[in-house]
DNA sequence: AGGATTTTGTTCTTTATTTCACAAAAAATC
DNA sequence: GATTTTTTGTGAAATAAAGAACAAAATCCT
């Protein structure tokens, strides 16, 4: 299994090829793709030798068959279903964001507490009420999650979408989920994250 | 000065500290810091040395003195601003969230393309055409920015914003922008994100 | 008062990650 | 066909981060 910061660079580089303009074919150098994705050369070589593609000397890699190769590593071998619990504010913005951008990865259910927000159709996806997580996550094989309730409910949310089969989550509400071992969790706060920033913007 | 890591976890056991209950005084002792932040203890210990406040032996930590350190720490000597660039599904909603939490950093301005989001005052907070970053951002002193606009518009953001004085980004925008050396600046995209956790979710 | 106990501060190890550097390979040139 | 050039793949070195371990300190208990 390939790592964390290894993966998120192979998504990375993944993007940075489907971006680079109309060059979807043709050959590209580690240093080429180094400058798109803003990191180190050997970086680079290091990272696609983690999914075993190679490229050849002089000529470097072909755009076509790496992109390949990081598809396979990368995408979920059939469609794959996201649950995204918390129909707010923040909730709507990642889900009108979302969906459709990934051919095999799609949010297909929500979840919310409130009566006015549940057994609707959003933006093209059902919602339903929290109790149903335990009947609505195993039957669509749901794995990935995200959490953008308010913090004092999601730890409860959590534990419901794990014993519902679960394995990883994206939590924006800004609490430390406690969850058993072998659950991939990431945490994502603005206000954690503007406090880091704005420490280093004023170290001048 | 102390390093992205340690400052997050720093931020981490502030918010810990701050949440744990009625229990704003009184003792706390390594170990329990970290059940409550995820780490170890080890690490906790380490952490709290980097800004220079001593616990003692036995009786541990004084929560309201290691509050004010990691207060010093962590909080900008004065109030300070945030600029909002990008007003739109995912601005407003961080917006929204963020008003109001934090004593010392709030969203002072807000920019947009759009002439129907500009001029106005939006969640209290004064909205402006991106033309006049160059203006509003030196005159507030603002030097943390948030951007959620389009991938495309992005970049062109970014230099206006890093002309303007501004030092520190959360970039909510799915693509990686060039910025002079000495800028800190952190990536958010969910889609990343996503396809990361989807990854580790089904390496069951 | 003195020993037992517990926790901090910190050094030393271990582990993880990144960069360096260069041999091997392949195309281009003469 | 030999030589030059350039780039990959990867072992070795450097750097960074986390963990284990323990002496020193301070409270508690007898
Ligand atoms: N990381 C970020 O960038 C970021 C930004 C904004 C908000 N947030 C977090 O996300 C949370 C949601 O923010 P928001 O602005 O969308 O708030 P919101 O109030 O607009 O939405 C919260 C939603 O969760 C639902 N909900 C409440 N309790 C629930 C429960 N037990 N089960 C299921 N659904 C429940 C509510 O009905 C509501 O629809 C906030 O509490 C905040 O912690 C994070
Ligand atoms: N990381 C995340 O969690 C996340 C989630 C959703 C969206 N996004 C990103 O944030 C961006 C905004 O998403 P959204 O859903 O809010 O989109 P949106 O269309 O609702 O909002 C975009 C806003 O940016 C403004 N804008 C466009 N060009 C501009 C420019 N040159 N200068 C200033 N303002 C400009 C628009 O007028 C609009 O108000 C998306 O493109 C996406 O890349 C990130």
């Amino acid at each position: 299994m390939i790592n964390p910061k290894v993966i998120e660079r192979l998504i990375l580089y993944r993007r940075s090829l489907l971006m680079d303009g109309e060059a979807r074919s043709g050959q590209i150098y580690s240093h080429e793709m180094a400058v798109l994705a803003g990191v180190s050369a050997p970086q680079v070589r290091r990272d696609v030798m983690a999914i075993g593609y190679s490229g050849s000397p002089i000529t470097g890699y072909d755009r076509q068959a790496l992109l390949r190769a990081l598809g396979e590593m990368i995408d979920p071998p059939e469609p794959e279903s996201v649950a995204l619990v918390g129909v707010g504010d923040i909730g709507r913005g990642i889900l009108h964001y979302f969906q459709g951008r990934r051919p095999r990865l799609a949010i297909a259910a929500l979840f919310d507490k409130d009566p006015d927000k549940v057994n609707r159709v959003i933006h093209g996806c059902r919602s339903y009420p929290v109790e149903e997580i335990a009947r609505v996550v195993p039957s669509l094989k749901i794995r990935v999650a995200i959490i953008s309730v308010p913090g004092f409910a999601a730890q409860d949310v959590a534990d419901r979408l794990v014993n519902a089969g679960v394995r990883g989550i994206l939590n924006y509400a800004p609490i430390r989920l406690k969850l058993p071992e072998g659950i991939y969790i990431e945490n994502r706060d603005v206000i954690l994250s503007l406090e880091k920033i704005a420490y280093f913007a004023r170290q001048t």
